[in-house]
DNA sequence: ACATATCTGTCTGATAGCGAACATAAAAAT
DNA sequence: ATTTTTATGTTCGCTATCAGACAGATATGT
């Protein structure tokens, strides 16, 4: 392999191309807060995050938003943007905890995804991923309370950045699972007692998996799998 | 033109292949309940609807269940299944208004899909509408109420089928918004009262588009943008 | 015309979450 | 050490929706 990688993306492009395409990116560090791209605003560049989570929120007129989207080191940021239609969508991308990633122009990756054909099938292939687990999260966004949806963000945010503590407030919290403030505060403190997971100050640490996973919605298990039939 | 189709996807196609692939077609009437493909299965045709309604459901393990999107004349079913990974998805596609589409076995299209740029560029963009819509229907989904919701949906099924009239009972409404019953009542009651819409017996009729339109949400808009900017 | 099935309306109590305000606690800044 | 900022906890009244039951209305079949 001679370097390493750790984006599963990068990973799963076949040699000699992976090297090739490897040479033309930079690898960046993000602190918690940078946006990846804006709604509908064509992407600046694409990103091949190696560590650290990003979410992808859908805002409204009055404020309200909510996240549509964990990604983390699985593949390609944006990732529908790169399908050919108009590279814009209704989502913005936010860094949610501090990530590490390689960059390169998106105008220049929207080319190369045209020439290439391994890089394409890869697109594609992320693309009908990221479909199936919007299907899934639209149904549960209608039909699992508060709690359910935030045993499984945390267990989601577990599995993608391979940490058992995330740095992430209950505000922060709130407006990824389109819920209030207070009402995160109730969900996780139920959590707490139960004693599932402990947390301080936006330190979140996940105390009993099982448990925890047993407390989610069965949306976990079915984002889950998607993750993780995915690459050979 | 020659023959007249009705499915914007097959209109799109460039000659003389669109001519060649529509004589490989079908076409089929489909009555309300039929379904299209089967969550967690491999779809056993492609449809190209020309006139009626599919919804797009998923289902969790109590039963409830959620439309996750809206589909007619505006392309091809399924659509990410084509997108080379596992044709399968967390959803199913039944008809809700009698159907009339033409019809091909999938995985023949889906060999088509890798042979015909033409026809891969066509469902690549196709793909990206959807998650585009799903998207923001994800965040709809959480954050805007009954009501509005109901308002949003009558608007869509009465842009993609072109009637005012929807036969559609509360019932099967309430499937598709993940509510119950008596909650589809109660909004439907509230857009009758202030003659937005009348309905008997699973038969709705939009009264009044434009107020109709300022009691659905800001996701009416959004989603409808994405459809009329598609072609063209 | 009648019986039957289906759809719609309404009522009940229970609960989750909203929206807003304020109190407390912990970190950060000076 | 003290102040300031930020995060969390708690309370309250209110609304939407759930969950279940049942009555009434309207098609449909015979």
């Amino acid at each position: 392999m001679g370097q390493s990688i750790d984006n599963l993306f990068l990973e799963s492009l076949p040699q000699p191309y992976r090297s090739t395409f490897r040479s033309r990116l930079e690898e960046f560090s993000l602190p918690a807060g940078t946006v990846l791209y804006e709604a509908e605003q064509v992407p600046r560049y694409a990103f091949f995050i190696t560590s650290g989570l990003a979410s992808k929120m859908v805002s409204m007129a009055d404020g309200r938003s909510s996240e549509i989207g964990l990604t983390s080191s699985e593949g390609v940021v944006p990732c529908y943007h790169l399908l050919g239609g108009e590279p814009t969508g209704p989502a913005r991308c936010v860094v949610q905890t501090r990530v590490k990633a390689f960059r390169m122009p998106f105008v220049e990756l929207l080319k190369e995804v045209e020439r290439s054909e391994p890089l394409r099938l890869l697109v594609m292939k992320c693309a009908q991923r990221r479909s199936m687990i919007l299907s899934q999260l639209t149904a549960c966004n209608r039909l699992h309370d508060a709690e359910e949806r935030l045993a499984r963000w945390l267990l989601t945010a577990h599995d993608l950045s391979g940490t058992t503590s995330i740095m992430l407030n209950q505000g922060l919290l709130a407006d990824i699972l389109g819920a209030r403030r207070t009402t995160v505060t109730l969900a996780a403190g139920a959590l707490r007692r139960r004693k599932l997971i402990s947390y301080r100050r936006g330190q979140i640490e996940i105390l009993d998996y099982a448990k925890l996973k047993a407390a989610a919605c069965e949306c976990y298990a079915t984002v889950r799998n998607l993750f993780q039939n995915f690459y050979g």
